[in-house]
RNA sequence: GCCCCCAUCGUCUAGUGGUCCAGGACGUCGCCCUUUCAAGGCGGUAGCACGGGUUCGAACCCCGUUGGGGGCACCA
């Protein structure tokens, strides 16, 4: 299996190609569009302004195997257009140039390199996500996953799902549950790993020990990793010594140790740990987000692959892993972007003993941050994924969100389904900014969700809800069933998380309500007994007890009645009903309520305004 | 300290040399609708970090400065 050598540099626009219309409701559809730019792209390449054939992103940089990538381009370019069935033809980008164009077109065009389109690889895109069982689920960490999930989704290709479980002190089998359950509450479901198999597993590493015990042994046989016995303190006194910061790191001493200075340390009872020989070349690769990175050589010194005591680290296992698995396109955080000349070093090693057939594609996601322009720390509250859960956010509302965190799908617009998300993914349009988790937005992208979700879908969504809060059984009884499909449609729009269901409804589900304070302080005044006393005297033996009947009978009573404003009549007959300034709408909600509860809660209320009375003459007094 | 990444409204972004006195969304402010609160509708506020270059033309390409962030483990 070779999952990269079959990445071209050239292709035509293929059905996966985005230079189609994606965007839905925009107007007039152009049936013709794409074909005829097709049909330009593929004839007038040579035609087409030098400036818009660029070299792509599809390639593989092997250090020290790929002249090309060798090759100083002190140049960017930020990021290829959007292909918009509006533009004319001739702006259209297509696919990348045949590599003998690619050379040529980067000799000519030094000043236009950096971030190349992604192409379609002949074969299919793999990607992972391989998180550590280690706590709670981070907001940052859903959203790598979700772009991994929808980078495979949109090409056709697969979705591997890993568990690096190599730090036993840290991972936790509840933590492993928990992860599983976060993705599939999001919607993202994976083709291999955990629960679901696969050719390549075992999917968690613990399980995975021998694999990496061949790998580093292979690794040593061929010279690309050695034995290394010296001790941090050591390092650090060479550094000093030759008059360098030991910050700079391990040094490389033990690079060509004898079999009889082994020995020796050996005898001293040192363990060694294996360590990568990194190459003379610069490290260099094109990140599908960001464009060329280049670490210069000698930069990063040989790293360890394996302990002391035999246990393999995380620089190791994960492209190991990714090797085996044949991962082509790794999008992972930024925080890992430092370690990936590391991780490029090993794939040409593991490349050349056998392990590997190729190095992937690398795109690092923008950090998310949180207040300030901190990443968003573990320790944060905001970061939780289960905060959002637990509040009520719909998974389809929350991913929505996620997806705005460094990408957009289009210019005018920021709500989308998922499929929607999928037909449009395109990892080389994610911005490298970073970006802040900002929940007001969060809310507002979700209470659209919950606006278009169907009343039934509604109503099921938020029995969890109530039933949790204790008002309804699970499932609610016929009569609450009632209640809450006649409500439903009215709270929907009131409603962003499912979780305000609990108060805007809870009045409908309890014999007695509680009343907000700061509700009755507005509207439960002295001056307003007379409303209440009015309201009860308009309900008490009114015969049409439906909401017209009572609307009208209100209206009468108290606008007509009592010459108050609309405003002032029906305040405090809602915050006696309801307990609250904010509910469904009051005569739907009298109706619900039933003229005895209505009848009784006028009258409670009506000895709360006597009190809010008496407090206010005290607070005056005093 | 060394290395790397990033730089458009308060926030997230669109923008890839002329179609941009910069578009959308969240927030915010005002108005309308209205039975409170929402929702919805309409309108307003607010941004290309700075300095050089390249070019007829720069938010966009290049260099530098400044600012922000991250990484430098026998953690993952």
């Amino acid at each position: 299996m070779d999952p990269c050598q079959g990445l071209r540099l050239v292709l035509p626009p293929g059905p996966l190609d985005r230079d189609r219309p994606a965007r839905r409701g925009q107007g007039p559809g152009r049936p013709g569009d794409h074909l005829h730019r097709r049909r330009r792209a593929e004839a007038g390449r040579a035609h087409q302004p030098a400036a818009l054939r660029r070299p792509h992103a599809g390639q593989l940089h092997l250090p020290g195997h790929d002249a090309a990538a060798r090759r100083r381009r002190p140049h960017r370019h930020p990021r290829r257009r959007r292909a918009d069935p509006a533009r004319p033809a001739g702006r259209v980008r297509h696919r990348g140039p045949r590599l003998a164009d690619q050379l040529g077109e980067r000799r000519r065009h030094r000043l236009h390199r950096g971030r190349r389109p992604m192409t379609t690889p002949a074969s299919p895109v793999r990607t992972r996500f391989c998180p550590s069982p280690t706590g709670m689920v981070h907001v940052g960490l859903l959203r790598t996953a979700l772009f991994n999930w929808a980078h495979a989704r949109h090409t056709g290709g697969a979705f591997v799902f890993r568990i690096e479980d190599t730090d036993a002190a840290r991972d936790s089998e509840e933590s492993y549950r928990h992860l599983l359950d976060c993705l599939r509450w999001l919607g993202l479901d994976w083709d291999e790993g955990p629960e679901v198999g696969g050719p390549h597993g075992p999917y968690r590493q613990s399980e995975r020990a021998e694999v990496y015990r061949d790998v580093a042994a292979k690794l040593v046989e061929a010279g690309h990793a050695y034995e290394s016995f010296s001790t941090n303190e050591e390092v650090e006194a060479r550094r000093l010594a030759a008059g360098q910061d030991p910050k700079l790191g391990y040094d490389n001493a033990d690079r060509f140790l004898t079999d009889a200075q082994k020995a020796a340390f050996r005898a001293e009872g040192r363990d060694p740990v294996l360590r990568l020989r990194m190459p003379d070349e610069d490290l260099v690769w094109t990140d599908l987000v960001r464009g060329e990175v280049r670490f210069a050589a000698g930069s990063v010194p040989d790293f360890v692959l394996v302990r002391g005591n035999g246990a393999p680290l995380y620089p190791f296992v994960n492209p190991v892993d990714d090797a085996l698995m044949g991962i082509t396109d790794v999008l992972r955080g930024e925080d890992l972007l430092p370690s990936t000349p590391r991780q490029l070093a090993l794939y040409a090693a593991l490349t050349d003993v056998g392990v590997a057939s190729g190095t992937p594609r690398f795109g690092h996601l923008p950090y998310v941050t949180g207040e300030g322009s901190k990443k968003l720390s573990k320790r944060d509250p905001q970061s939780n994924v289960d905060v959002y859960r637990e509040r009520g956010f719909l998974p389809e509302g929350f991913a929505n969100y996620l997806a705005l965190l460094g990408w957009s799908i289009a210019e005018d617009r920021d709500v989308f389904s998922m499929a929607e998300m999928v037909e449009a993914f395109d990892v080389t349009r994610v911005s490298a900014n970073p970006a802040r988790f900002d929940v007001k937005k969060a809310e507002a992208i979700n209470a659209t969700h919950v606006r278009e979700l169907p009343v039934e879908e509604f109503v099921a969504r938020v029995v969890p809800f109530l039933a949790g809060a204790g008002l309804v059984a699970d499932p609610p009884s016929p009569e609450q069933d009632r209640v809450l499909r006649t409500i439903a449609p009215l709270a929907q729009e009131r409603t962003v998380v499912l979780s305000d269901a609990v108060g805007l409804l809870g009045f409908l589900f309890t014999e007695e309500v509680a009343i907000d304070p700061a509700a009755a302080a507005k509207n439960l005044r002295p001056e307003d007994g007379e409303v209440l006393d009015a309201a009860a005297g308009a309900l008490r033996d009114l015969a049409d007890w439906s909401a017209a009947g009572i609307e009208q009978a209100l209206k009468s009573a108290l606008v007509d009645g009592l010459g108050r404003k609309p405003r002032q009549a029906f305040g405090p007959v809602r915050v006696a009903v309801s307990g609250r300034t904010v509910s469904p709408p009051l005569y739907e909600s009298i109706e619900l309520l039933g003229r005895e509860r209505t009848l009784a809660r006028l009258a409670a209320a009506r000895d709360t305004a006597r009190d809010t009375s008496r407090d206010t003459s005290r607070g005056t007094a005093g």
